[in-house]
RNA sequence: GGCCCAUUCGUCUAGUGGCCUAGGACACCGCCCUCUCACGGCGGCGGCACGGGUUCGAAUCCCGUAUGGGCCUCCA
């Protein structure tokens, strides 16, 4: 049989990096298999419901690269049949009404047990587990009963879900024996925890992939990280692209235990990512993302800047920073320039009659310009960085200057001279 | 409080009884490279929560304790 596989968030807000990453499981094991992805969203409760979280979910999967099969479904729409299957549980006596609810009779006796494929055999006393309301008073189901039932509907095979659920289950399973059903297999993965050791929800440390969007992460690096979390392939390889991630992926490799969000690890590795694309389309992933973040800067300019900081940032989002005096201009700190105005104002002769102003040409002048003063490399271009792009750190001086142009470097540096003596 | 889950370097992990004087990665520290910052190279620091068993032998199996987490909603 196929395997199918469902995430199942609920429309309550937007989704967090712990749900996005048990999204990532699901949707690895379903690709590895052969099988299918779905997304359903479970919002039996109406009132709760916040309607752009719904495309949030929807919009956040896709950017990740997560695409699910069919269409999303709605619990909601079940209402009618979950009706159906709690009446005729009452009429078979494993149901009863209780102050206008309807509950399900959970076996007095024995336990309730399964083989999770994360965690090995769990079992429940059976006494422990309380009668299972189906159906509120006000007619809606609860989300214990639609969920099982659904997955029972849309034959799931593998039910991939949050530790938060292990208690849930047996209840869930003696619900769908009821009706008469074959529980799906169940795989429930740890949480991810922040770096204050909690668990990360909607209630606290919540992350979404919107901010991880606007923070300049680049997806596949964010999804090489996230599988990271508790999976693993072997004991060295780190760096996996999307194909082999499928290839790979087993859920015996998940690890049962909970792990801590490492953003100083996520950088590396956004990093690593962003160093490894092919320097057109770093360009086009750079342009799509200042575009998006509202910058509305000279693309051709954006584009010959993309070199130059490939290697140097680890974050796209870093990028307005580190490049922006190529954009607007400078307003270097007169304290950083203090008693080195001749130097600036010596880079501004030498410059001025460079020609092709290009980086090697800006090179050889700048460095003969450093040995006449008998200054070291490091000590002469401190004070020209810092007038040109109006930081101590900067892509390299000499491709940064060809950039920006004779007339706004030549600018700048008179600027410089005249900040410093001020 | 009850039930359930978890516990290897600061962090993510490898490890399924001998290959472990516990391997890799991030972070950190040092050195090299160097126009700053990065990148890269080399080296270093650092861990099996604790206590009992079982066994010729335990990070690995069992029990207990501790710690952390989850659930105990007519929330999802």
């Amino acid at each position: 049989m196929s395997v199918r596989v469902r995430m199942a968030p609920s429309p309550t807000g937007f989704l967090h990096i712990g749900n996005v990453r048990t999204a990532l499981f699901n949707w690895l094991f379903a690709r590895h298999e052969g099988g299918e992805f779905r997304l359903r969203i479970e919002n039996t409760d109406t009132s709760r419901e916040v309607a752009e979280a719904t495309q949030q979910i929807q919009d956040s999967l896709r950017w990740l690269g997560l695409d699910w099969d069919g269409d999303v479904s709605f619990q909601l729409d079940r209402l009618a049949d979950c009706a159906d299957v709690a009446r005729r549980l009452v009429e078979e006596g494993k149901a009863y009404e209780d102050e206008g609810a309807i509950r399900f009779r959970m076996p007095d006796e024995g336990v309730t047990a399964w083989e999770d494929a994360v965690r090995g055999r769990i079992e429940f006393p059976n006494e422990q587990l309380e009668d299972l309301v189906l159906v509120r008073s006000d007619g809606r189901p609860t989300y214990n009963f639609a969920s099982p039932m659904e997955d029972v509907w849309d034959a799931i095979t593998h039910v991939i879900r949050g530790e938060d659920h292990i208690s849930n289950t047996p209840k869930q399973i003696n619900l769908i024996r009821a009706v008469g059903a074959e529980p799906p297999s169940y795989a429930h993965v740890s949480h991810v925890l922040g770096a204050d050791g909690k668990s990360l929800s909607k209630r606290h440390g919540s992350v979404t992939v919107d901010e991880f969007r606007h923070a300049g992460y680049y997806a596949p690096a964010l999804m090489n990280f996230l599988v990271l979390l508790g999976w693993s392939y072997d004991d060295k390889t780190t760096i996996m692209s999307r194909d082999e991630l499928i290839e790979r992926f087993t859920l015996d490799r998940v690890v049962p235990s909970p792990a801590t969000f490492d953003y100083e690890k996520l950088d590396w590795l956004n990093g690593v990512y962003l160093r490894a694309l092919p320097a057109a389309a770093y360009a086009d992933e750079l342009v799509r993302f200042l575009r998006e973040e509202g910058y509305g800067w000279d693309e051709a300019l954006i584009r010959r800047a993309a070199p130059i900081v490939q290697e140097k940032i680890e974050r796209f989002g870093q990028f307005p920073d580190f490049a922006g005096f190529l954009f607007r201009d400078v307003e270097p700190d007169p304290a950083l320039l203090d008693g080195r105005g001749p130097v600036v104002a010596a880079a501004h002769d030498e410059l001025e009659r460079v020609d092709p102003f290009a980086a090697p040409e800006i090179e050889a002048a700048l460095r003969g310009l450093a040995e006449r003063l008998e200054l070291s490399p490091r000590k002469a271009f401190e004070p020209i960085r810092i007038a040109v792009t109006g930081s101590k750190v900067s892509p390299g001086l000499f491709e940064s200057i060809e950039l920006l142009g004779k007339e706004e470097t030549l600018r700048r540096l008179n600027a410089a001279v005249a900040r410093s003596i001020a």
